[in-house]
DNA sequence: TGACATGTCAAACAAATGTTTTAATTATTT
DNA sequence: AAATAATTAAAACATTTGTTTGACATGTCA
């Protein structure tokens, strides 16, 4: 007799669909129910496991030690590894934002700049709040750059309203179209502030040693953020003749002479002669 | 007898040495010698598979393979797995910032304005640079987030001299000590903008499938981030009283009010107006 | 109570993978 | 050419790891 349940996703739901029903009828809070104590504490390690060594370095075995389960349980429970994983990203960004929605509590008729610091400032917290918060964040820095299929699900449920809130808020204070360039330009400058600590804390750290990177640090950095960002946007030289005229914007000679890759003109002014 | 030169430390160095200076006899130029041609064709495959999938998913069987090599070929070359990586780090290090020079070509008196461009410039052309150059970025991409033994070496050669360069840029742009508080945030903030496009790549192009982010791009790219940061540098509004008084700088009671979802006033202190 | 579904456990499986071994081959030196 | 060192190759080794199996326990309900 197999009574393994697992055998395909349709029996996985099916069986989930049942002890939802059984845990309604047994307690009104199916997360203080006795029933899935294994499948919560399972969630829970591999929350800590998945965003402290990534989906790749985490093997069920420490996941099941630390939700003081057996090995098997994660087959039985998820299924497989990748869709507990899945499940826990999924878990973790409600999480996440619940307690912090992207405009904080702003009113809907407060200015464009108090939101746009409100959602500099809710995303800084999002990284550093101080507990199980900060799983997202990690997962999602690894998520940039090994994509899962765990991916996709937030991409249009979260990411993309909240790009479109951003690019809101910035076309307001820039004055334009939500769809211009520019907008798209300087909603990156600000989104790159922000996810920068995300990304390069290893890094920052230990150029930085004495760099705080925790919830006391969130007014400071959100703070900086949001006054180099509004300066920028509300001193920003005209959107150079852009489009008419492909202005090398910059270097002038050097762009085009490095992209051909020719190594001749990349040391102009008779820098480094090396060989 | 045990012929394998790879048992220690010192004797895989004494190997290399005796085979540089049978090198040196041999050919002029050693990157065209035909001795190490493995060990310059597994530096090659090992570089295309840790840029790709990251020195964890990649199996020295697949660079081998690449290579046109047998499997202990890493190992008798390189001792393990990890010390190949270290030297393909090494190597695409070298390599990128040979061709890319963080200010490029610019003279040496010229304006901080127009170093900086050439700063941000060079950043993007090291992660959008077509060919084998890109390998660099995607593998301190993966470094950000998962960092080996490896970063450590680049740290302190590399990275460090690039951001005393850049903070002595930015005190200079702003006025004030390169160890100014306010410096080493602007600097997080123009550097944040240029690894953006290494880390979020992903997530930029679902977003916006249009963006285009290769050599192309490093021209308007770093047109903008040049003119956004800029513009934020000259315009920023003073220091805001933080250090003497700890201040919340936002919403203090905002976290926690938003847990409770509530609408709560966002800007508590009357330190921003607009103008 | 007995039948049945659900959950747990120890053991084993199967595949992947870094590394080592041993022998054969090739290049260099004497 | 002989001897010696360097390199390559095939196979095996040792571990790790996700998953499966089959027995056993527990709780539910007729």
């Amino acid at each position: 007799m197999n009574l393994k349940p697992v055998e395909s996703r349709e029996l996985r739901v099916e069986s989930q669909k049942q002890r939802a029903k059984r845990q309604a009828q047994t307690a009104l809070d199916p997360r203080h129910s006795t029933l899935d104590q294994t499948r919560r504490q399972l969630l829970e390690a591999a929350g800590e496991v998945f965003a402290e060594i990534g989906f790749r370095n985490a093997t069920v075995r420490e996941i099941c030690r630390r939700a003081g389960a057996n090995v098997a349980a994660v087959n039985y429970h998820f299924g497989d590894k990748e869709s507990l994983y899945a499940e826990v990203l999924r878990d973790s960004q409600q999480k996440a934002f619940e307690k912090y929605p992207p405009l904080l509590g702003v009113a809907a008729d407060a200015p464009p700049e108090e939101k746009l610091r409100a959602f500099i400032q809710s995303f800084l917290l999002r990284i550093f709040d101080s507990g199980s918060i900060t799983r997202f964040g990690k997962m999602m820095s690894r998520e940039m750059v090994e994509p899962t299929g765990a991916l996709d699900l937030l991409l249009e449920v979260r990411i993309r309203p909240m790009a479109d809130q951003l690019r809101g808020l910035v076309s307001e204070i820039l004055g334009g179209s939500p769809d211009d360039e520019e907008v798209r330009l300087c909603c990156f400058s600000v989104v790159s502030q922000c996810v920068f600590f995300h990304h390069c804390r290893t890094m920052i750290t230990r150029l930085f040693p004495d760099q705080r990177l925790d919830a006391s640090a969130v007014a400071p950095l959100a703070g900086h953020i949001a006054r180099f960002s509004l300066a920028a946007m509300k001193h920003l030289p005209d959107p150079e003749p852009s489009r008419s005229k492909p202005v090398p914007a910059l270097p002038r000679g050097v762009a085009e002479a490095n992209v051909r890759r020719k190594p001749a003109d990349l040391t102009p002014r008779g820098k480094r002669r090396r060989r």
